[in-house]
DNA sequence: GCTTGCCTTGCCGTAAGCGTCAACGTTTAC
DNA sequence: GTAAACGTTGACGCTTACGGCAAGGCAAGC
């Protein structure tokens, strides 16, 4: 299949699948057009690729699963270094998530304290008419 | 004080004041030769738009503190646009949290998944010789 | 022969916050 | 007199994962 066919199969688009060529994550034998020309195991490999994003890897992460894929292995987290990026990926997770919580309890201690320094906090803005509704 | 002064008071480079100046977050009149000339107050100024990058904002975000301290209020916060960027920005954080926790539980489903699907997960690669130390 | 749709390469832009030259003028001290 | 330390503007680099556009080649239906 071409180019067109396995973004749309893959769920992605042309431009994506050029640039994966570029990055070296996907390759394709050539039509005598020049013509990019796939076959079904891209679309499984391509698939791969884009689960791992939404799962939170960068593509560069993704590297080590489709070599696992393309080494004849059924899933692309059957090798050992395919599992160390899951690792890695993890602590980095949860150190950004660290990093978050430390910004949310600043940020409340600002926002705290802020309005507790505002004049007036018991004031209405509108009075509530009593027989609406 | 001209800009290198106020870069080591405020704790910042050059560079970072002449692109807070693009940014029109700060201003300076200029000497005869062209020099930046700042004020005490740019040095508080500074001091606040560092704080709150520190604090999780972005650059953009603190344009309401400086015009808070610009017209004269005491804390950059003393202001309710100030106190939106704070509520808006922990709103922000509050869901990239989230989306991490996702991420997270994703990755640990994925890892376990290929840790059961590894061979021989009881191997053990060197024996522990008894009388060690 | 015309249009339509698919394909090619390549280059620019994005968002954030500066770092790092380049190439040059100014001030100050020895 | 000159060297060091400071100042100026401008422009490019970096990072991620492409989108958009240009300018064209190729294929198929009417």
């Amino acid at each position: 299949m071409r180019i067109g066919e396995l973004a749309r199969r893959a769920g992605t688009t042309t431009r994506a699948l050029r640039f994966y060529e570029t990055q070296g994550l996907l390759t394709a034998r050539r039509l005598e057009n020049g013509y990019r020309e796939y076959g079904e195991e891209d679309v499984r490999l391509v698939g791969e690729i884009l689960s791992l994003q939404a799962a939170g890897l960068s593509l560069d992460d993704t590297r080590p699963f489709v070599a696992c894929l393309r080494a004849g292995h059924e899933a692309g987290d059957d090798c050992a270094d395919s599992v160390e990026v899951y690792e890695r990926k993890l602590a980095e997770v949860d150190a950004c998530l660290a990093r978050l919580e430390a910004v949310r309890a600043g940020l409340v201690t600002k926002l705290t304290e802020a309005m507790a320094r505002r004049p007036d906090p018991c004031r209405v803005t509108r009075s509530i008419p009593l027989e609406e509704s």
